[in-house]
RNA sequence: GGGCGUGUAGCUCAGGGGUAGAGCAUCUGCCUUUUAAGCAGAGGGUCGAUGGUUCGAGACCAUCCACGCUCACCA
C-alpha cells in the first residue's frame, strides 16, 4: 500500500498552517491528528470520568479478589505494539501503570490506537489483572483519546536489574532544557514532581505550624514607594496614573512591623521578594520569603521557636529530623549549638576581636588572609572574617548571635553589649538559612540608625537601606518589643530536599531569554 | 566579570581535515500477555552563528551567541 517513494516524501500542511520549521517528527504528528479528526475522533475532548489513580490500585489490587473495573487517564510514556495487541504504560499524577489493548476486544478504537502515540493523553476503562510476567495492568475493555500531543516527547527508558535496583537509560537530563521546558522536565522525570511536591507540604507544614500558634498569615504591598527591610538592590516599575516610580519588595520587614504597631500579637507572610543582583546556585532575582514577627518577644525566644518549627518541619516532611547532604548527615533536632559571633571566629581563629578599632581589625583580617574592602566599616570586617574563617565550617544548625550594630540597622542594641544587636542568623551546612533580632522598637534610635544608612548611600552603597518616614512614624506611636525573623524558604527547602541548587526548587528559574 | 568545559538527529551521546554516526524515539512489514519487547527494512541533520585558513572544515583559527561548573560580586 505505501511505495518506498510514497514513505519518504515529506509529509504536506494537512491542517494547513505553516510546518517550514516543522521537523518530521511533528509534522508526523499533526497528520495523525488530521487522520484521527477525519475518523470522527475529537482529539481535544472536554472530560473524562476517572475512577482511580494508577498508585492506588498497584496498592489495592489483590490476586484472589474479585475482578474489579476502573476507569483510569494518563500520558502515554511507552508502547509495545504485537500486532493484534499492544501494551503501553500510562503515566498520571501518582505514578505509571501498563495497559493490554486487544483489536478482538476493542474494536475500532484499536485501530485509532495506532493512531497515537508516546505523550498522547487518554483515557481507559477496564479491569484490573495480573500479566503473565507478573505486572498488575488494566485490560482495557474502551479507549478514549483526551488530548493528541503533536511534539515527540524525549523517551526515557528504565529497567529493574537483579538487585531491584532502577537502572535509566538515556535521561533528559539537558539543564538548560529541564529549566526552560519544566513541563517536560516534569513529564519525564518523576524526582522532581516528588521535589516539588514535597516543596509543597514544607510550605503548607510551616503554615500550621504558625497557625497553631495563633500567628496571623498576612499579606503586605509587593510594590512599594520605599524599598526597605534588607540591605539590597531593588527591581524597579512605575505606576503610570500617579506617575510615580514604584519598587518590588526586597523584605516585607517594615510593613509587617506596622502591623505589630497596629496591635496583633503576631503577623507572618510567606511571599516572593526581588533582589536586582546575581543569579547563581543559591539566588534567584525572584525568591520565597518568610517573615514572622511576634510581639513581647525577644530574640532568644526566637530561636527556640525556630529550630523548633524547622525540627517539626522536617520531621512532617521527610519523618527524621536528620537530613542528608551530599553524604553529609545534619541533625535538625533542638536545641541547636548558640555561640556569638565573636566567640565562634575566636573558636576558628584563635583571635578575640572583642573591643578593636577597625585599624586592629584590618590588620587582623590581614593576618588571616582574608581581603577585606578598603571601604568596610568595623562590622563588614568582622563579618568578612566571619564568613570566610567560620561559616563554611559550620555544619550541623547552628545559631551565631549578637552581630556587630553597623550591619543591622533595624535590630535593637544589645541589653548588655555595647556595639552589638541583639541578632541571630541560622547557620546550617555552611549557609545561612534564617535572619532574626529583637527589633528595635526605640524610634530615636531608628531615625538614628537610618541617618547612617544615609551617609553610606550617599557614599555611594547602592545596597544602604532607605530612610522611611512613614516607617519612623509606626515606630513613634509605639511599637511593643518584638522579636522578627527572616527565613530563605528556597534554601530551606534545598536542605530538606537534598538539592544543591535553588533552580532544582523553583519550577521557573530565571534564564536569559531564549534567542 | 574571571577560569574551565559544553553545543552534532526529537532525546542521550560518539566521531577530530576527505561521502554525517550509534542507541532510543519515528515510519513500513511481521507478531494476541509484552515490558530497555523482538525480528526485517526505511526516513530523519544549516554538526550553535559568522568570518578565516585549506583543493576540501562538523573537525583547525578568530569573533560572537547560548548553556553548565567554578571563583568573584551579592544577605
Amino acid at each position: 500500500m505505501n511505495e518506498p517513494n510514497e514513505q519518504a516524501r515529506k509529509p504536506t500542511n494537512p491542517d494547513g498552517l505553516e510546518h517550514e520549521d516543522l521537523n518530521v517528527l511533528m509534522l508526523r504528528r499533526r497528520e495523525e491528528l488530521d487522520n484521527l479528526k477525519k475518523s470522527g475522533i475529537n482529539p481535544y475532548p472536554y472530560e473524562f470520568e476517572r475512577s482511580d489513580l494508577s498508585h492506588d490500585i498497584l496498592e489495592s489490587y489483590k490476586d484472589d479478589a474479585p475482578q474489579r473495573t476502573v476507569s483510569v487517564a494518563g500520558r502515554i510514556m511507552s508502547i509495545r505494539r504485537m500486532g493484534k495487541a499492544s501494551f503501553c504504560h500510562i503515566q498520571d499524577s501518582k505514578g505509571k501503570i501498563q495497559l493490554y489493548l486487544k483489536k478482538e476486544e476493542l474494536g475500532g478504537p484499536y485501530d485509532a490506537f495506532k493512531l497515537m502515540d508516546i505523550g498522547d493523553v487518554i483515557g481507559v476503562k477496564g479491569y484490573i489483572f495480573r500479566t503473565k510476567m507478573g505486572e498488575i495492568s488494566i485490560h482495557a475493555q474502551s479507549l478514549t483519546l483526551l488530548a493528541k500531543s503533536l511534539r515527540p516527547l524525549p523517551v526515557v527508558k528504565e529497567k529493574v536489574d537483579d538487585h531491584g535496583n532502577k537502572i535509566v537509560y538515556d535521561p533528559f537530563s539537558d539543564k538548560e532544557l529541564r529549566y526552560r521546558q519544566r513541563y517536560v522536565d516534569l513529564i519525564v522525570n518523576p524526582d522532581v514532581r516528588e521535589v516539588f511536591t514535597k516543596r509543597a507540604r514544607i510550605i503548607s507544614a510551616i503554615r500550621r505550624f504558625y497557625d497553631e500558634r495563633g500567628y496571623l498569615e498576612v499579606e503586605t504591598p509587593v510594590l512599594q514607594p520605599i524599598y526597605g527591610g534588607a540591605s539590597a538592590r531593588p527591581f524597579k516599575s512605575h505606576h503610570n496614573a500617579l506617575d510615580v516610580d514604584l519598587y518590588l519588595r526586597i523584605a516585607d520587614e517594615l510593613y509587617l512591623k506596622r502591623l505589630i504597631v497596629g496591635g496583633f500579637d503576631g503577623v507572618y507572610e510567606i511571599s516572593k521578594d526581588f533582589r536586582n543582583e546575581g543569579m547563581d546556585r543559591t539566588h534567584n532575582p525572584e525568591f520565597t520569603m518568610l517573615e514572622l514577627y511576634v510581639a513581647f518577644k525577644d530574640y532568644h525566644w526566637m530561636m527556640e521557636l525556630t529550630e523548633q518549627m524547622i525540627f517539626q518541619v522536617a520531621m512532617a516532611v521527610n519523618g527524621t529530623p536528620v537530613a542528608t547532604l551530599g553524604g553529609r548527615e545534619i541533625n535538625f533536632t533542638p536545641p541547636w549549638k548558640r555561640i556569638s559571633m565573636f566567640a565562634v571566629i575566636q573558636e576558628f581563629t584563635g583571635k578575640d576581636l572583642r573591643g578593636k578599632t577597625e585599624l586592629e581589625l584590618r590588620s587582623i583580617a590581614k593576618e588571616l588572609h582574608v581581603d577585606v574592602e578598603p571601604s568596610a566599616g568595623l562590622g563588614a570586617i568582622i563579618d568578612e572574617i566571619f564568613g570566610e574563617k567560620a561559616e563554611p565550617y559550620l555544619i550541623q544548625p547552628t545559631f551565631i548571635t549578637d552581630y556587630p550594630i553597623e550591619m543591622s540597622p533595624l535590630a535593637k542594641k544589645h541589653r548588655s553589649e555595647a556595639g552589638l544587636v541583639e541578632r541571630f542568623e541560622g547557620i546550617v551546612n555552611g549557609h545561612e538559612i534564617c535572619n532574626a533580632f529583637s527589633e528595635l522598637n526605640d524610634p530615636i534610635d531608628q531615625r538614628a540608625r537610618f541617618e547612617e544608612q544615609m551617609k553610606l548611600r550617599a557614599r555611594g552603597d547602592e545596597e544602604a537601606q532607605v530612610l522611611d518616614e512613614d516607617y519612623l512614624r509606626a515606630l513613634e506611636y509605639g511599637m511593643p518589643p518584638t522579636a522578627g525573623l527572616g527565613i530563605g524558604i528556597d534554601r530551606l527547602i534545598m536542605l530538606l530536599t537534598n538539592k544543591d541548587s535553588i533552580r532544582d526548587v523553583i519550577f521557573f528559574p530565571q534564564m536569559k531569554p531564549e534567542k
